[in-house]
DNA sequence: ACGTGGTTAAGTGGAATTGTTTAAATTCAT
DNA sequence: ATGAATTTAAACAATTCCACTTAACCACGT
């Protein structure tokens, strides 16, 4: 029953840091480098947007899987996929042409380099016309 | 650069599960016991809880320390504890105090039992009102 | 050019997590 | 109360993560 992602020392680091404080000044005080500090900082982040991808994820189990995006599909064949699919399931999806491309760049961008797909994308689709990519 | 915090494993589980598929019936596709489904359901469900409790941490860096509530204190005393120390910073919490005990418990529910605080509990405000535990 | 603040890479010891099995215990509907 | 579904505990190997050091690198303002 352990408590969040965080360790005590990327907690520690996080208040400092929204205090102000360099990273030369929480080594310091917590007695190790502005290296270490650097570092510590860098994963605390990484594992606030590993939680939020995770709560994100959750969003999807509510959703029902739409189709899957071949690798190295042209990204702006992509909507059209998108809308066909959920017509067919009598769904509206919430975003135009444009407001999907951003919603997957953002979503995964790691998958997308220029107009390429670059890795296989599932998508998901809510009964409310939400689109979830995975 | 790993996504989420839920392992391959851990997600077939969760859709499957959402599905409505037993732990035995998900054991046999996934080719496991399903005493190993429930252990691994299990972790995914600590590892969203964690994912929760992380993104509610980042909330109280912007807040502020406002003040402690001590183990052993009457649940029904924190609420006016809390707008006395709230009304001398000048904030005005957005919770009257029905709203207040059910905000914490919500949030620390560990730390609550019936009346009882049991464990000490830190106390956030925002500029907005907004009430944190920890 | 120097100092300050920040970032990066490689490597290390120790702690924690994951998936697993086996076996026992618990809940729960019929 | 019988059986199906679920949960728990203990133990184990493999993997991953954490904090740390050292040493270097980048961007800046003076």
């Amino acid at each position: 029953m352990k408590d969040g992602l965080l360790t005590e020392r990327q907690r520690v680091i996080l208040r400092h840091r929204r205090q102000g404080l360099t990273q030369q000044q929480i080594g310091d005080i917590i007695g190790t480098s502005k290296a270490n500090v650097c570092t510590i900082e860098k994963s605390a982040f990484e594992n606030v947007r590993r939680a939020h991808e995770t709560i994100q994820f959750m969003y999807t189990l509510d959703a029902r899987f739409l189709c899957v995006i071949p690798s190295g599909a042209d990204l702006l064949t992509v909507p059209d996929t998108i809308f066909h699919e959920a017509s067919v399931r009598g769904v509206k999806v919430r975003y135009d042409t444009i407001g999907l491309i951003n919603r997957l760049r953002d979503s995964v961008p790691e998958h997308v380099k220029a107009r390429l797909v670059r890795d296989e994308i599932q998508v998901y689709l809510n009964d409310d016309g939400e689109i979830y990519f995975e």
